[in-house]
DNA sequence: AATAAAGTTTAGACATGTCTAAAAAATTAT
DNA sequence: ATAATTTTTTAGACATGTCTAAACTTTATT
């Protein structure tokens, strides 16, 4: 059994070799989990005998099997439980990850496999992220970030890179939802910016923007 | 804010005043909570540093207005995530404890608000116990314990004393579920035990099962 | 290759919440 | 009213998880 603080750094140490390969260094931890170093190589030590991560001193650390399938279980949760916020309680995608940052917490393997079927079992969380099934199995979709998209290529929109709720709401706000149909117009090589066409509208997309906005190419 | 520890001491000091009347004992509350009256005594100093606690030294303690605002808000979210468990997600009554123990401590405003909307506002748990609604007001039903009833009177079973799984499992056994007519057709002076009839079968029940089932006579 | 810079670990401190053992207060019994 | 018993509190220890500051590795610079 974890801590919450244990399930914590094994959710981070999983988003962090999903991002890049190789060792993940203290540092980077630290900062996904606003702490500091030392903390870090402190807690370190204790998952390391619990053996859920391998680690060598200043080499970076690494998920076992065993912490692999433990993060994916908290991954797993964090975003069911965001399915259902939006879902059965008219959360908007932008209020959920603070709720699902505590309820992901929660032990009970019945309660998540009861939450999945009542959920009709969703294979992705109101941001695009795919939901790993009852065995760990994440089935990831092909998407592209909008900013590597070429003039006249086109998609649906189906995710994002940030979940932030200024990123969700900005989005929101010109109308950009998961789903949505976008067309590359044009793009600007001065600002990498790009001119996009939504619901027949057109848009002017900052590169910031295009790079948080996952498309999967059709 | 509070933190879990807190949470589960105001939760219990709660429960424990409205059992017995006047200030509750150090070692009642370790009794409850399963731990050390040495532990309760050093909480209890935090407890009252926060005003949620009035506390003279070897003289009990007793819940503040805002002592019992806040536990039974705690209350409020336990019991509707019992409701939940039960309603949403097939859980039997006898299985909800654990997890609502873990649930009610989740801190989200218009999670239990919804959540409460979602189950269509109830206002008892899976066990009878009352809800209190967003204000805190409780909404008590008149009820009796059946080892109370005399010979001939008869009622509505609407709660249990004892929501361990072991009490709630032998309910079932024996069909005894809330909303089930139970009237008395005999009582033994020997071991005050007594007969009941219930779904027009004629059930011998113990003294110990007659002191944990609630009836609201009718 | 030596030095500077950056990253990592250790040492020691602190906060929370728990415990045991001993001291102090309150209650009960004589 | 004093003694015995029970209850409660204090003192000191420990576990978890955090921090700052200092020491130590590694990497980058010249």
């Amino acid at each position: 059994m974890f801590s919450q603080a244990e399930e914590n750094y094994l959710k981070a140490i999983y988003h962090l070799e999903s991002d890049s390969k190789g060792g993940i260094s203290t540092n980077a931890i630290a900062k996904s989990l606003a702490t500091k170093a030392s903390s870090v190589s402190d807690m370190i030590k204790k998952l390391s005998d619990k053996e859920v991560v391998l680690y060598k001193k200043y080499k970076g650390v690494t998920l076992t099997e065993l912490g692999k399938k433990t993060a994916t279980n908290i991954v797993r949760k964090h975003r069911l439980w965001e399915v259902f916020l939006v879902e059965k309680l008219n959360f908007s995608w932008d209020e959920v990850h603070d709720v699902a940052e505590q309820l992901e917490h929660i032990k009970s393997q019945k309660l998540i496999n009861q939450l999945d079927a009542l959920l009709g079992f969703p294979t992705h969380d109101p941001h695009g992220d795919p939901i790993p099934d009852k065995d760990g199995v994440v089935n990831a979709i092909d998407k592209s970030l909008l900013s590597t998209l070429n003039v006249d290529e086109a998609g649906v929109c189906v995710g994002v890179n940030d979940s932030s709720s200024d990123f969700l709401q900005f989005l929101d706000k010109k109308g950009i939802t998961l789903g949505k149909r976008i067309k590359v117009t044009e793009r600007e090589d001065f600002d990498d910016s790009l001119s996009i066409l939504i619901d027949d509208k057109k848009l002017s997309i900052s590169n910031k923007i295009a790079n948080n906005l996952y498309i999967k190419k059709s």
